[in-house]
DNA sequence: ACGCGCGTCCCATCATGTGAGAACCTAGGA
DNA sequence: TCCTAGGTTCTCACATGATGGGACGCGCGT
């Protein structure tokens, strides 16, 4: 085959192909025929239809009135126990909900996974203008501010092993581009005790972030405010940032977490 | 292959067999070793092996510190992804916030497949048991409220479809458990404007819901409460139903859906 | 030390999935 | 009306791709 199949060394063609086509009924905005389907994947008819066939009775696709594909609810739920494991979001939920109620803007709650945050659950405030991120999905952590907060409260090898992966995509005139100006950034988010994304992700999109700790007082996670710059001024930050962090050790709490002694230096230290 | 392979004609195996490691890990509580993996599912372990580690590479699914598998992420993408084309859910969340703090009970809104109901989001009360629904759930139609209030409003010819494919599982000694109990539960619930499930899918449970329409009218999901029968009392039915029919209207206008004129009979009309 | 369970890797074998083709259907456009 | 495009369902010969036996090495408990 001269498939793209990259470095990984073991391959399961079939099961290569079944990915393709539910990721390109994933990335399409409208449900695909079988013709469309087999065509963007060089597949022929007759394998193509033989995947989709066996990809609904999996319920993995489902057909349309029309007789389109798109992705089925049978993702939906595996997606669902796939987060259910880290029960994260369900404890977290009352406390994001405080911090919107507090703050009255937009919060996030995001993981990471390899070098990028996957926001796993979000909270508008009820008056807002809906942002445009989408639950599960995912953005590098150079540009994010719950990128920042998690990787600068990591441990160093950790952090660094994951920085060397970082790709420095540019999103704005702001974005940071260098590994020398992230790891800057870093230490001062550490100095500061949240990290703060000023338009690097989206121009006129301020957040600022901090991370969630779990009984081993490493990062799992972290919770972002995120509003229109205007809204989300300078002189805001900290205020923002301290509903933040009690939002955060209320979570971090939940999950096990237990603040450290006098002296000790911890992302949730006052 | 002697391999369980129901009635599905269209058969590859490398999916089934791939697939049912995804079932496998997200039925597990707990992350499972190669081996667990292996034996549970008769493979080899080479072949379990493998599997595995495409599943990986594709992050569906991922180890744990100690070299056991659990679902990846990635499904959490796709999960999301696949609700994403029904925009339902981001459109009915502020209706069904207001709901819950008219009513200060539990509200789910649940999307019909096939002869179940799949949870597609659940609000709690702030001050409130944890109820036990996992979102991504899914439950049979005749013991759930949301499941009879879109199948009463159903057209006769689909609902009858759905209806010789339900299995009358019994869940409680209230459940309903046979088609001419439940058509005539249907037609009540017609007459009523919205159904109930007086502790037909678990004890101590009563749930009401109405149906959400779209532009052509039809019932696409549904919106409950629920809570314990003693705080949801047969008196509070049509209050809470009022709180209801009213979120009801709201998300099903925001979905393209235009009140039927004078005269015309619809789930929603007063 | 040894044995055991577990994960990893290799490779000869052949069952499996593959893709070409062809027939048939349906809906929609010219 | 015919014609085209897209979808569905066959069959079949082939070789590729998945398979599982088996070997290796590790870490652990005894």
């Amino acid at each position: 085959m001269r498939d793209a199949a990259p470095q990984g060394t073991y391959k399961v063609q079939a099961l290569d192909r079944a990915f393709a086509v539910l990721d390109l009924l994933g990335e399409s905005e409208t449900p695909l025929g079988l013709a469309q389907v087999a065509a963007s994947l060089q597949l022929h008819k007759s394998t193509a239809h033989r995947f989709l066939m066996v990809l609904e009775r999996h319920r993995m696709v489902e057909r349309t009135a029309n007789g389109k594909f798109r992705l089925g609810l049978r993702l939906f739920d595996f997606g669902n126990r796939a987060i259910e494991q880290y029960d994260l979001r369900d404890r977290a939920q009352p406390h994001l909900r405080r911090l919107v109620a507090e703050t009255e803007e937009t919060a996030h709650l995001a993981l990471l996974e390899a070098a990028r945050v996957i926001y796993i659950d979000k909270i508008e405030p009820t008056r807002s203008v809906r942002m445009i991120t989408r639950i599960g999905a995912s953005n590098p952590v150079h540009c994010t501010s719950v990128g920042k907060a998690i990787l600068a409260f990591l441990p160093p090898e950790r952090a660094s092993e994951i920085l060397k992966r970082v790709r420095f995509e540019r999103m704005t005139t702001r974005t940071i581009a260098t590994p020398e100006a992230l790891r800057a950034e870093l230490e001062k988010t550490r100095r500061r005790g949240y990290a703060v994304d000023d338009e690097e992700l989206e121009e006129g999109l301020r957040c600022i972030a901090v991370p969630v700790l779990d009984a081993q007082r490493l990062p799992v996670a972290a919770v972002s405010v995120s509003g229109p710059s205007f809204r989300v001024t300078a002189q805001k930050l900290p205020t923002i940032a301290n509903h933040l962090l009690q939002c955060v050790r209320g979570i971090s709490m939940d999950m096990g977490y237990v603040p450290a002694g006098r002296g000790a230096r911890t992302a949730l230290s006052a």
